[in-house]
DNA sequence: CGGCCAATTGACTGGCGTCAATAGGGGTGG
DNA sequence: CCACCCCTATTGACGCCAGTCAATTGGCCG
């Protein structure tokens, strides 16, 4: 979770060893590092994209959490989607020419910085792997389906149900579950700026759930009691695809 | 918006001509036109997508207006997105495997069909347009961005009016607005369902909009009085890009 | 120990949902 | 051509879920 150093080269990078990737040829792995810029830590609250700017950089999150949003002039922050190891940042603003959107760091981070024009020439050179651009494109969107899906649907108890069990699939797909538990860095506000409610009634409602025996919540520990009653409660569920591309 | 018949042959389009969209060379258009298996009618109503099944086919939209929802158990359903001409239906299903969403059409609509390895070959033949399908993709995550940040974050007469102020845009874009009037053949439970509203309050929000002066909606002709009011109101616009792709 | 911020809880309010009834418009069979 | 029907749009009444305001607690750091 915390900034992890990452490995100098792809070819020996233990993320992307991990069961839920697939798996690339060497030469593929060879041309990607040669257009990885290298890694780069930064600190939990950091923003790695910022809304409005052009010029975005291309990366892949190594470790830790982030998560993208968008702010409002009001002052209020519209959450899209929680970033986890694997994911790639940075792609939708790079394609479109400036940042719709920002990302920030949820807890201490290690990203992997990729040189935009390499990545573009992928086009040309590895045609599987910029069809994999296109996949990583698309989940991109697909989690953001989900985002707009429970909160412009379900109850607020619904929404956290559904937004947890959704979070715990993606969890486990990368083994970050061990058991029944596992570590969720989401403060309250951000929640609330995920689901679309405030953050007194967000607190409300987790704590309503906590008494019905679905789940234990301290701090950045989570621990899942009853996954039935969670699920009854959610109305809304979606599976995680079990193997998905890395840049 | 009815069923305008289409062109035999892609180089003959007189959709990908209009200004909105980029050009292409002959030999992609070529290319891209072998790929394609021809032109299909449906009905206002039709299902193009239908959610949860595979082998989704990948269409571009010709004439006539469409939208991207889930459905819930519990029989709600969320809009995603709608989709308007050029806008390109089924790559997110076609990626993944199986579509979570289902796609239908608003209108009479005419669509393009393509073979899908036939696209999938363009990665190798022709990394231009192959940049330009992902460029597809992450428009159409922008496109639920804007819908999660509106039905998140808005109290019902900014998410009517940002709603509005975003769709005019897209219109405006594809030259669909002539002076201040439009044709927006949405009915009113699909803007609800659209903007995580119930019905009722859908329609009573729209005629206190109304009565505002921001705009006159009767059927499917929209006229737009005022535009400041509606900006006003809205709190939060996003203007389209100037020029894009078209498959 | 004091300060600061996230988390929590209570009280109150209001925006939005639900229920229910009425109007309108277009299509269809008599 | 008219009567009827169905579906969408509209409006009113009422209740509740969720927002706002405000105060207290608890953990962490200087």
């Amino acid at each position: 979770m915390g900034p992890l150093p990452a490995p100098a080269n792809c070819l020996s990078c233990p993320l992307r060893q991990q069961q839920a990737f697939l798996d690339k040829t060497p030469e593929q792995i060879r041309v990607i590092n040669d257009a990885r810029l290298g890694s780069r830590a930064y600190p939990a609250g950091a923003t790695l994209v910022e809304q409005g700017v052009t010029d975005v950089p291309i990366m892949t999150l190594y470790s830790g959490w982030a998560f993208r949003y968008r702010s409002l002039d009001d002052g209020s922050r519209q959450i899209l989607s929680f970033l986890l190891p694997g994911d790639l940042i940075g792609l939708q603003a790079a394609m479109m020419g400036d940042a719709e959107y920002g990302v920030e760091c949820l807890t201490d981070v290690v990203v992997c910085l990729f040189n935009r024009a390499r990545i573009w020439s992928l086009f040309g050179k590895l045609p599987e792997v910029s069809f994999q651009l296109t996949w990583l494109s698309s989940r991109g969107e697909m989690l953001v389906d989900d985002t707009a899906t429970v909160s412009g649907q379900l109850s607020a108890k619904s929404r956290l149900s559904s937004f947890l069990l959704i979070l715990i699939q993606r969890l486990a797909a990368l083994g970050l579950v061990q058991g029944q538990s596992s570590t969720i860095p989401i403060p309250r506000q951000h929640l609330a700026d995920a689901l679309g409610l405030s953050l007194v009634h967000t607190v409300k409602t987790l704590r309503a759930l906590q008494r019905d025996g679905a789940f234990k919540w301290q701090g950045h520990r989570f621990e899942l009691l009853d996954k039935a009653v969670l699920k009854k409660l959610a109305g809304y569920e979606r599976d995680e695809a079990s193997k998905r591309p890395i840049l």
